[in-house]
DNA sequence: ATCCGTGCAAAGTCTTTGCAAATTA
DNA sequence: TAATTTGCAAAGACTTTGCACGGAT
């Protein structure tokens, strides 16, 4: 049941960015307004040219500069994340809303799967406290083939995939 | 029980990256040799520039260029991986002889501790089943603060850390 | 002898920064 | 009003690439 003031997550992030910057003395500009707007519009990872692109298809002209000011805010107020998906770029996604989850990262066709986080946040939580480390955050990432791409090999020349072995007991079911 | 033939890490090194050049007809050059053994040398963590400087100070002159071409055949053939620790330069440590590990990052003076991986290893293997992915490697950081730096603290601006709880016999239960 | 590799410097990519003008609280 | 922001373009940091010569098998 949603809440009367916070009609969705679009507004909790604006609720977090405004108070960071007012707290700091810092302003909510136009140009800042349009990157939020942008950013919250995103739905999946994206990287600061894109935003960009986005922007200058919603008729914002904000200038590369602001966006790569602006990125970081976004990330210090908790409004975004940043993970390192490829080797290059930074990506960014949101952080409110979105359950803990972590990726897989398809080497063939580069698809992302995300899966849940909790196991690994449970694991984090005790490797953290085995060596007296407070933890804040975690980077989480499995590279390798996605099932899609698996399928699309000739079968002579797939890899072993532990979940396509034969489970001792019958309780093989197909998924779509 | 160790083979006669390979005497060490090194040696087992320097043997998967001729083969992997000798099966793809490419060259062992001094150079690329000179970079192995650079290589071999560093028992933490670096990065291509320190890689330069190490190998100028042994008196081996190899260009910026050559380093930046043979880590990423040294990363093919397996004898190193690719481990982005900070955000801007891509960070490499020996593959050979390291049990898994992965890293603990504090953000406070950038020490990094590397723990035992293995559990890690089994939650990603868990986790591939579950998503029919075929898994080749991951990527697992917690970043935080580290005890030294916690201890360093006055204890009312210190963080709570799990291990730092009273171990007491009252165990409190765990609340969803 | 034939390719492959090397070095050098220039080019590339993504990101950061200096500065004057424009805005915000 | 005073301080923060913005835009632009130039600077920066790290990495990649073109080319002609030198080297490995």
């Amino acid at each position: 049941v949603p809440d009367r003031a916070i009609q969705s997550v679009k507004e909790l992030a604006e609720a977090a960015f405004r108070e960071y910057l007012r707290d700091r003395g810092l302003k909510y500009t136009p140009p800042r307004r349009a990157i939020l707007e942008a950013v919250m519009a995103n739905t999946e990872h994206f990287e600061a040219e894109q935003l960009l692109l986005d922007l200058r298809q919603r008729g914002d002209r904000v200038a590369r500069a602001t966006i790569y000011r602006t990125l970081p805010i976004l990330v210090n107020c908790g409004v975004l994340k940043a993970v390192r998906l490829g080797e290059k770029m930074v990506h960014y996604e949101q952080a409110f809303g979105a359950d803990p989850h972590d990726h897989m990262i398809c080497q063939r066709c580069g698809r992302i799967i995300e899966f849940d986080g909790r196991d690994v946040l449970r694991l984090r939580t005790v490797l953290a406290e085995r060596y007296h480390f407070h933890d804040i955050a975690h980077r989480f990432q499995i590279m390798g083939t996605c099932k899609k791409c698996i399928e699309s090999l000739p079968i002579a020349s797939r890899p072993f995939v532990a979940s396509s072995r034969k489970p001792s007991k019958e309780r093989r079911k197909s998924s779509g």
